[in-house]
DNA sequence: TAAAAATGAATGATGATTCATTCATAGATT
DNA sequence: AATCTATGAATGAATCATCATTCATTTTTA
């Protein structure tokens, strides 16, 4: 046993590293209730059951806190859609596994949704780089997803897979916004079939 | 010549209007540039030519402002939509009608974009209020529009109205955001067509 | 010249961040 | 075993910059 501490309980690091996940926790949550900038570094300390000054051991700054959430939960989500992806074939299963995906995981936690739908938005500047980091990423898997689709023949030519990409996405984001701001609690992953199968089928009659 | 006035130039209301206008303007300027909360009211009374406390004759505060552009904006924006939408008879028209007014809209006003797709959403409150107000009218405009479609059989009955139009207004929502992020300049009102495209006839290739 | 509009310096509240201090732990020493 | 000590984590009161807002004064208008 090289390690000594191993002994007794956890690894030194392993008690830091909650420290941090509970300070993080914290503040998605602070950040969800009263918005980014309505929320105090203390509300966050107070909510972690740290000092105010502790925060400051564990992130740069208030907006480093945000990044740092950021930052791990679309790696997080993309490595595990990647995973998930890589083993189906058929284009319209991906598309069909991408939009439950999406949904079952911002709708199993309301405050990392919130955080993802509106705090994420307040501000251009974090956008852009939401945008430049894994955000178009996202929209290019579902993009190469719907070329794939295309050149199977299960798909139509006529359509730029970009736009089909948006179109998705924009879809599956508007049911999570609408899912937030709804006081009704409703669950949201089952949306996920009603949107394919308009995106799928378009919603004009083949007569 | 009833109004006396009208000779030299404005009506004394027109005047105060005009600054009114020139604020707002100015603060959707600075608040596109910096982000609602970066913004100091000094900045948006520099931009619009006037000293700090000017805004104060003219709002009851920085708060006031964003809520002043937004009624009017959105109300201005129903309104018009309506006039239009009463001249159309035919519900695949008029859905076209409704996505073409929205990008043409927005994409005619690049600041009025930003602050609409990023500002507004940078607080659940403000979301919520957006929610109750012009927001859920218009989503419910596009739901009864699908709905008469599937009256006279052009849409499909095996769809949710309310389904239908929260994926209408997410793709051509993420159009705008889309644009907005973008470095290039492309016109967005031309991507009406795109989206409607899928909307109505689906990805899948019918055999 | 009276009233209205505009000014911008001063005020006061707020809240992110810092840092001198305390506390807890684990090894070392007796 | 009891005591001591070094280390780094944690604390939270104090600092300090930042604005939104006010209002006494000046300028413009009619």
């Amino acid at each position: 046993m090289s390690r000594s501490t191993r002994t007794n309980g956890e690894a030194p690091r392993a008690f830091v590293a909650d420290k941090r996940e509970a300070i993080l926790r914290a503040a998605i949550k602070v950040f969800a209730g009263k918005g980014y900038f309505n929320s105090k570094v203390a509300d966050i300390a107070k909510e972690a059951g740290v000092a105010d000054g502790t925060v400051y051991l564990y992130f740069k700054s208030k907006d480093d806190i945000l990044h740092s959430f950021f930052d791990r939960a679309m790696a997080d989500f993309i490595a595990e859609g990647k995973k998930e992806l890589a083993e189906i074939e058929n284009p319209e299963d991906k598309l069909r596994r991408i939009a439950q995906l999406h949904l079952e995981r911002l709708g199993a936690d309301r405050d990392l949704a919130i955080v993802f739908q509106v705090e994420l938005r307040g501000s251009t500047k974090f956008m852009q780089q939401f945008s430049a980091a894994g955000f178009s990423e996202y929209l290019s898997i579902i993009q190469q997803t719907i070329e794939a689709g295309q050149k199977k023949g299960v798909f139509r030519n006529d359509l730029k897979p970009v736009i089909c990409a948006k179109i998705l996405y924009g879809a599956l984001d508007e049911m999570v916004t609408n899912w937030i701001l709804s006081n009704k609690s409703y669950p949201l992953a089952p949306m996920a079939d009603e949107v394919l199968k308009i995106f799928f089928g378009g919603v004009l009659q083949n007569e």
